[in-house]
Parts: structure tokens; C-alpha cells; sequence
DNA sequence: GCCGTTTTCGGCCCGACTGTTTTCAGTCG
């Protein structure tokens, strides 16, 4: 071995191994309660150690993961433990606490956190397998918060998880494969008299090379008769969710997609919003507080006069 | 748990939709 791995530690965790493991832990401190801005700096480096170019290990090794924008003393210190022992007690802790199976609950569209915490404490159900029987017997009904419809819901879900192997609906697909449907979605909105404008957003506007599902955005005066028409377009094997603005739907194809509608003149705020990503806004959001405004898919708000901009174009929202 | 152009404490993006409630919690993006 002459190669540059010879000269490299063994057994290092990739980064994708850490940022799995980081997801788990978020996980179940969100089923533990725990505040969800921890939650919310846990799944940050998640994002982060995903898409990190060089290995995260090595630089913990080296001293230097606080560099890294969200990550201070604690995610370090854990870092370094998994890195050097191949253990987290914290993690190791927390599912003596939980059974494992209870995070696979989450993979059910509509069930979170608080969900799968009820489910457990109350009901004793530990995996998506206990859930179903559950559900069999009429168990979930007498259970707070929860009644007829949210029974179906999850009957469904479950079935959907049964079909579809692997958390398929979670699944990322390619950029080529996406990119038609898509593109298909955006011809036909625009081709309808009351649209103003119509694209796709989200990571695939992004170019990402494997996205999840497929965001459209669409400026109308008329937002009923968009929604109407579009519900009825063959693609759509189910919709999920329908309001007056904004509907959800699974194609035929397995993919989930969502259509979000405003008035013409905030069209950019809604390209901007839904172009993402979550991390983009977040920081851009926080960004303009600092600057006194307030940024939402809908307008620009300046906080002290109450002043709300609307932008048609994405570029006008980055230029105030 | 992280962070700082007022800060080492007190904030942390914002809103739609559903289902279960009589005003809101949970989930999702």
C-alpha cells in the first residue's frame, strides 16, 4: 500500500456515519422532550457533516471541527468520543431509555416526535409492527388527541410503508429523472389562463443532484380555479392535503409534490421561500431580523413601521 | 446546543393544514 489511505488512521467513522448518528441522536432527544432549538443545532451539523468535502473525523482529530459554523464545545466533545471509541454514552443512554423502533415510527407521514412519545408511554406500542395491531384492535381511539380519522391515517400510512420498501417515500431520487415530471407540472400550470407564473422550486431548482419530491410555485389572482384544475391532472395517484393555497399529492411515480400559490405581485417572496434550502433561509431570516425585517414567502416586513413589500421577482426580494 | 456590529445570556424563521378541540397542538416544509 503506497496509496495516501496507508498513511491515514483506520477505522475512522465516514461522514455520512456521523451524520447518521447525529440524526439518531436528535431523534430521540426529540422523543426525550428536549428543547427544540438543541434539536434544531443537533440536525444543523447533520445537514453539515453531509456535504462536508473532507472528513469530519480527521478534523476533529486535528482540532479543528469548531470552525465549522454550529459546531461548538458539546457536538466536539461527541465527535471526538465516537471518533476515538467508537461509542456515544449519551446516545447509548437514551436508547436504554427508548426502544430503537420507536424512531422508525417517525417514517410515518404525520407521526412525530410528540406522536411517537404518546404512542410509547401511553400504549406501550415500541415499532411500527406494534402500531399496526394496535390499530387492529381499536386501540389508538381512546388514546388523547386522537380519534377516527387519525386511526385511518396512520392505517394508511402504514400500508403505504408496507408497499413501498425502505422508507421509499423518503427516498431521493435523480435530478434527470425528477427534472421531467417536473418540468411537465410547470408547462401545464402556466398553460392555464389565470397563472401568472409557475415554476418548479426547491432542491430541484437548486440542482441538486438527488432530490425528494417536486415544489411548485405559482402566482395567480385566482387560486381556486389552479387548484381545481391541477387536482384533477392524471399524474396524481392521491392528494394528501388540500387548502386554499396550498395542496399535497403523491404521482403515480411515487413521488411526493406540493403546490403553493400566492398573488402575482409576491411571487418572488414564494420562489425565494420555496427555492430554500430550510438552512439558506434560516440563515437569511435571521440575517434581515438583525437589519429590523421580517421575511416570509408572502413579504418583506419592516418590523418598526409594520411596512410589508411585496416582491414579483426572487431578485427584488435579495436586493431589499 | 450555538452564538454575538447592543450580547457570555437570552434569543433562536415563519406559516399552512389537519384533527381534535371549542382555541390549539402537532406535523411538515
Amino acid at each position: 500500500m503506497t496509496s495516501r489511505q496507508a498513511h491515514r488512521p483506520r477505522h475512522l467513522p465516514s461522514n455520512t456515519e456521523l451524520a447518521d448518528l447525529f440524526q439518531k441522536l436528535a431523534d430521540y432527544l426529540a422523543i426525550d422532550g428536549q428543547s427544540a432549538y438543541r434539536i434544531i443545532a443537533y440536525e444543523k451539523v447533520v445537514g453539515l457533516f453531509r456535504v462536508h468535502p473532507t472528513s469530519v473525523a480527521e478534523m476533529a482529530l486535528r482540532g479543528g471541527l469548531r470552525d465549522l459554523p454550529g459546531v461548538g464545545q458539546a457536538i466536539e466533545t461527541k465527535v471526538l468520543e465516537f471518533v476515538t471509541t467508537g461509542r456515544l454514552s449519551q446516545l447509548e443512554k437514551l436508547s436504554e431509555r427508548y426502544p430503537d423502533g420507536l424512531l422508525t415510527l417517525m417514517y410515518l407521514p404525520g407521526i412525530g416526535p410528540k406522536t411517537a412519545r404518546k404512542l410509547w408511554d401511553l400504549a406501550h406500542i415500541a415499532d411500527i409492527y406494534m402500531l399496526k395491531q394496535a390499530c387492529a384492535e381499536g386501540r389508538l381511539r381512546g388514546l388523547p388527541g386522537m380519534g377516527e380519522k387519525t386511526e385511518g391515517n396512520i392505517i394508511r400510512a402504514i400500508q403505504v410503508w408496507e408497499a413501498r420498501p425502505v422508507e421509499a417515500t423518503r427516498a431521493r431520487r435523480l435530478l434527470a429523472e425528477v427534472e421531467p415530471q417536473a418540468a411537465h407540472f410547470v408547462e401545464f400550470l402556466r398553460s392555464l389562463p389565470v397563472v401568472v407564473a409557475a415554476d418548479y422550486a426547491g432542491s430541484l431548482r437548486r440542482r441538486r443532484s438527488l432530490v425528494r419530491d417536486i415544489d411548485l410555485v405559482v402566482g395567480s389572482h385566482d387560486p381556486a380555479s389552479v387548484m381545481d384544475a391541477f387536482a384533477l391532472l392524471p399524474e396524481l395517484e392521491s392528494i394528501e392535503e388540500r387548502g386554499d393555497t396550498k395542496l399535497s399529492a403523491i404521482t403515480h411515480t411515487g413521488l411526493g409534490l406540493d403546490l403553493r400559490i400566492v398573488e402575482p405581485a409576491a411571487y418572488g417572496n414564494l420562489l425565494q421561500h420555496f427555492t430554500g434550502s430550510a438552512a439558506h433561509n434560516v440563515a437569511l431570516r435571521g440575517y434581515a431580523q438583525k437589519r429590523g425585517l421580517k421575511i416570509s414567502e408572502y413579504n418583506v416586513e419592516e418590523v418598526k413601521t409594520g411596512t410589508r413589500i411585496t416582491c414579483a421577482s426572487e431578485a427584488e426580494v435579495y436586493g431589499r
